[in-house]
DNA sequence: TAAAGATTGTTAAAAATATAAAAAAGTTTG
DNA sequence: CAAACTTTTTTATATTTTTAACAATCTTTA
C-alpha cells in the first residue's frame, strides 16, 4: 500500500494537509488541485504533488484532487483509523490539560488510564477514569496492555518510568519531558513536544527577525 | 557577531544544545570535545562543529568547548537574557497549564496579563495576575505594549485576536492554535504548537514502525 | 621544550529535499 | 466529438543539509 522510506520532511507535512482538507471539506469544497492547495498552504505546487505521490495516485488529471477522498487517504496513511490504547503518566497541570484539551479519540488513541506520583490527587475522576498510583502501573499494564504512553513527568522520573514501561509493552510514547527516550531505545516510536525548545525557538526569532 | 542567514535545521538544534550543556554544566563537567557531546545527543562530530561554527569560533583546538562558556554563548544568540512582555489569550486547560506550567522567565519572557472570553473566569488570579476581559484587550494593549502574545484560543477566535492584537504593535506569537498567522502576517514573528500534528505523526510511526 | 596527540575550523563530497520542466491523461467547451 | 485546456504523474535539475576529509593549531607529556 505506502511505499518504503517516506522520508520525515514528507510525513511532518501530512497531518497539515489532513487538517486543510477537513477544513476545505466543512466548506463544501469537494475539488481541489494542487496550485490552489500550494497557494492556500504556502507551498509549491510541485511539493504538493511530490507529497502526495509518495503513496500513489490519488488525482486525476485535469481535474485534480477529490477533497473528501484525498483526506481520507490521508487519514488511513496516519493511521488514524486505527485505535491505540494509550495511558498518561503525570497528572499535574500539564498532565491534565493535555487530557482534557486534546481529542485523542480523533486521531485513533484511546486513554484508559491515568498515573501519578503524588497520592494525594489519586482517587480524582479526570474524564470519568481514576487517577490510580503510580505504584499501581505495573498491574494495570500486566492487565490492559496499553500501548501508546503520555509522558507529563519531570525528566528526572522518566527514565525510570519509561524503562518500566518499555518492559510492560508500551510501543510509543508521546513524550512532553525532557527525557531523551529515542538515545536509549531505539526501537521504540516516540514524538516529543517540547515546549522550552519552542519557546527559545521564538525567543531566537523575535531577536533575528528581517 | 552572528552570521546572516542561518538554516532553520540549525535554529531548531540550538534549544537542544542549550539543554544539554546546562546539564552537562549541572554535573560538573566543564569541558567537552564536539565528539564526546554528539555521541551522548545523537548527532554526527561534524554536525555539531558546523552548527557551532556558524555563530563564531567557539572551541579551541585540542581542548574541545567549555561547557559554560559555550552555554552562555548559545543562549545569548537565543536571546534568552534580553526581556519580552508576553501576554496570553485563552485561560481554558491548555492556557492554565501553559501560564503555570511554562518557566517563561528562564527563556526572555515576562508574562504580564492574561485574557480571557468567558466572563465567568474575569478576576481569578493566575500567578498572581487577575484574567481580565478579553474586551480590555485594546486598552491594556495601548498601556503596557506586550510584545508577544500567548494564543491559547481556538481557530475560530484566532483570527479576529491576531489581526487586532498585530495592530497593537505585538511582533511575536507563540501559537498553540491552528490558524496559520504567518500565511497572513509574513512579517511577524510565530513559533507553532501543534498538538494534534505531533499526535498524528505518533499514529503514523506506530503505524509503520520498521 | 619539542614531539606526539587531540580537536577544532574549514573545505570538499555526498545525501536528502525542494523546485522546475516535460510528458501523459483526463476534462471542458464550441 | 475533436480541439483546447487543465492538471496530474514522472523525470530532471537545483538547492539545501549533512557527512566526511583535511589542514591548522592548541594541549599534553616525556
Amino acid at each position: 500500500m505506502s511505499k518504503e522510506n517516506i522520508s520525515t520532511p514528507v510525513i511532518r507535512r501530512l497531518p497539515r494537509y489532513y487538517r486543510f482538507l477537513g477544513e476545505l471539506k466543512s466548506q463544501g469544497i469537494t475539488r481541489i488541485s494542487s496550485g490552489e492547495l500550494s497557494r492556500r498552504m504556502g507551498l509549491t505546487a510541485s511539493q504538493v504533488r511530490q507529497d502526495f505521490n509518495c503513496f500513489g495516485e490519488f488525482g486525476q488529471q485535469g481535474y485534480g484532487y477529490n477533497v473528501e477522498i484525498l483526506q481520507s487517504e490521508i487519514g488511513n496513511i496516519l493511521g488514524l483509523n486505527s485505535l491505540h490504547s494509550a495511558i498518561l503518566i503525570g497528572i499535574g497541570n500539564l498532565g491534565k490539560a493535555v487530557a482534557q484539551h486534546i481529542n485523542f479519540n480523533a486521531f485513533g488513541f484511546q486513554l484508559i488510564g491515568f498515573f501519578e506520583e503524588k497520592e494525594a490527587l489519586v482517587g480524582q475522576m479526570v474524564k470519568n477514569i481514576p487517577i490510580r498510583s503510580i505504584r499501581d502501573l505495573d498491574e494495570f499494564c500486566r492487565e490492559n496492555h496499553p500501548e501508546v504512553a503520555v509522558l507529563c513527568i519531570p525528566k528526572t522520573s522518566a527514565a525510570v518510568v519509561t524503562e518500566q514501561l518499555i518492559k510492560l509493552g508500551v510501543k510509543g510514547f508521546w513524550n512532553f519531558s525532557h527525557y531523551d527516550i529515542s538515545l536509549n531505545y531505539p526501537d521504540v516510536q516516540v514524538e516529543n513536544v517540547h515546549f522550552s525548545d519552542s519557546l527559545m525557538t521564538l525567543s531566537y526569532k523575535l531577536n533575528n527577525d528581517k
